[in-house]
Parts: structure tokens; sequence; C-alpha cells
DNA sequence: CCCACCTATATCGGGCCGACATATATCGAC
DNA sequence: GTCGATATATGTCGGCCCGATATAGGTGGG
């Protein structure tokens, strides 16, 4: 799915700015599984324009620049349903974290303490903002599945990292007392 | 994490050749949380032979290309070590299949079946090779910590999809016969 | 009153993916 | 038996995308 598609995306659900485009992927359903960056949205939209696949409408503002409504067109529309045709492909998890933790023997004992204690708040908030988060679509069809989905993947990664690392820190205290040997 | 970084990694868990690393990205200790393709691979590798971090030992093979054996420096695990030292970054979820159930009303009823299924077993095939895969470091350390974690995560994938499949499809043609009236 | 943060658009360098090019060897299918 | 698929092995290249940066005024807390 390129940035293309995910504008597309985004104005199915009603017109938008880039700037609010941008905070779909950040607070918005579709945060969880997808990203993307103003360097690729605001090309992006401008290449949609020119396609014809949506339109814009300047609304001055006093003070802040202009902003750019965007609006999809039925050309639009047909553009993100022949997207849905297209095969998925397979899911993928991107951690830095892990990468740390994967050389934690390297790792201070208290640094992978506080790193997993910090990623754990960082999992519990995302998880008690999507309880909040449930507004029109109450608990039906593909947006409630999805959210789903997000909910139960940082509930297991949550509970993983509370109930191992205990665990983790006490390995690496033992591995270090062993290489003093 | 850039592939710079990924290639010392895998090079600090023995020598090895670009193609060789690659497919620590796709079997290996790594392939639950990081990716890399060949395009950035064997460019970084050449990047850093140049650097001193990396030196290169030239096997020749019958028919074969030649093989280019890559092994860390001094220079290199100490850049690596570096690396560790920075704070991650937040983990993320990139998944094509959830962009297209996120539209589910407008996908026929079959087809959001196919597509599940294929996924819960494509989870269940990775799981499965997970356990199977458990050489070394006998369920110790950060490897066996990270290695958990994935498993975590797929488990609750897997669950999921399965446990909510049916209501999907379900709300689905329930819309659809709304959407007729 | 100033600093940090929010709204809002846009560009640009550099990093990376996916496709392609090249060469051979093995193995099951037909 | 040979044909296509798969695996080993390295590398380039176009194009997409992220992160940093520029611009500019508004808003609210200390």
């Amino acid at each position: 799915m390129d940035v293309r598609a995910l504008c597309l995306a985004v104005l199915s659900k009603g017109d938008a700015t880039g700037y609010e485009i941008k905070k779909a992927f950040e607070e918005g359903p579709f945060s969880h599984f997808q990203t993307a960056s103003f360097g690729a949205i605001y090309p992006s939209l401008a290449k949609l324009t020119k396609e014809g696949m949506v339109t814009v409408s300047e609304q001055a503002q006093n003070g802040k620049p202009d902003k750019k409504i965007y609006r999809l067109t039925a050309a639009g529309t047909r553009s993100l349903l022949a997207t849905l045709e297209i095969e998925p492909g397979p899911d993928q998890i991107r951690s830095d974290l892990l990468f740390l933790l994967f050389f934690a023997e390297h790792l201070p004992p208290q640094r992978i303490r506080t790193l997993i204690d910090t990623r754990i708040t960082y999992y519990r908030e995302k998880l008690t903002c999507m309880l909040d988060f449930k507004p029109h679509s109450s608990g039906r069809g593909g947006g409630s599945f999805v959210r789903g989905f997000g909910h139960a993947v940082y509930q297991a990664a949550a509970d993983y990292l509370e109930a191992n690392r205990d665990r983790l820190v006490t390995d690496v205290r033992q591995q270090i007392k062993e290489a003093a040997d």
C-alpha cells in the first residue's frame, strides 16, 4: 500500500487537509497498521489532483497558511476499490527495542529495566486510548475488526514484556557474573 | 536501525556472505522484527568494507559466482555497541491485510474468509517454525526474550483472526442486506 | 514575556525496496 | 529427457518514502 492509496483511503471517510491525513496515521483509525510522512503525503495529494482522483478547495484563514481541503472524486473512489482487489503482502513488525534487547548481555541491567518499563507504559496508553476512541461505527464491520486486532496485539505485547522483564534482567546479571569468572 | 547496523548485528553472530545476511532477515533470529533487501545489503557491505568495519575474503566456487565472506573487525564491534546506546523509536506494525479488511463492506464475503484463513495458516506456520528453531542459546538471554516476544504476538494475531473471522463475515453480509433495502 | 507546542504547507537529500541482470546447479514433473 | 522452478550468489537502478528543514502566525502555561 503506497501513500497514494493511503490518502484515498482517508479521504473516503470524509474530506480532509494534508495535515489531517497525517493525523489519521498518528491517532486515527489507521494508526495501528499504517504510517505516512508529510514528505510523502503532500506530493501524493498534488499528483492525485493532477490525475483527477481528488479536488481541492482553498480555504483562506486568518493568519495561518491557507487550508487546502481535498475531496475524493468518483474516479478516486474507483481507484481505491481497485486497490482492494490486489493480494495483500505479509504483515510486518519493525522494532528497534527488540534489536537492542537481542543484545541484552551488552546492556546495563538497569537500562534494560527502564527500556522495557517505558515501552509497557507506551503500549498501555495506546490501549486505553483505543477503548476511549469508539465513535461512529459502534462495534461492527471492518473498522471494529481492525481496531480489535490492534488491541489484541498491543495487549499481548505489553503482557509479554511485563511477564518476562524480570527474567531477562536476572539472566543478564547471571551472564555478567559468569563472564567475570 | 539502518541496514548498516543490521549487517553489523548479523556478522556479530558469525562470519557471513551478503546472501546469508539476507536469509537472517527471512528465516533467522531477526526475522520477526527487522527486514533488509539485497539492494540495501550489498551497498552497505561495500561501504562497511571501505570504512574498515568488516573484512572480506573471496572464496572461488565451481560454477556459482565467487562467495564473499565478511568478518567483523574490532572497529565494527565498537560501532555496533555504539548503536546500542541510542534510544529506540516506537514499534511499528505494517499490515496490508488490515488495510483491506478496514474496507470489508466493499469486499465479497467469500474473499474475506479466504484472506483471513490464509493469514491464519501463515501465522501458524511461523509459530511452529519458531518452536523447532531453538539451537544454541537454549532459552536464556536476549535471543530467547526476543523469540518469545515474536511468539506471543503472532499467537495473539492468529487467535484474534480465528476468533473474529465469522463475526466479520456475518456483519458484512448483514450490511449488504441492509444496503439492499 | 518568552518558550514550547499546534496548525498548515512544502521541498530536498539520502536511504531503502522491488525489479531486473547474470550465471550455474539441482530436482521434481510431464 | 527436458522444461520450468527453486536455490545459490552478487550486483545495479528507478522510484518511493522518511526525516530534517524552511516558513509563518496562533495559543497557552510558567
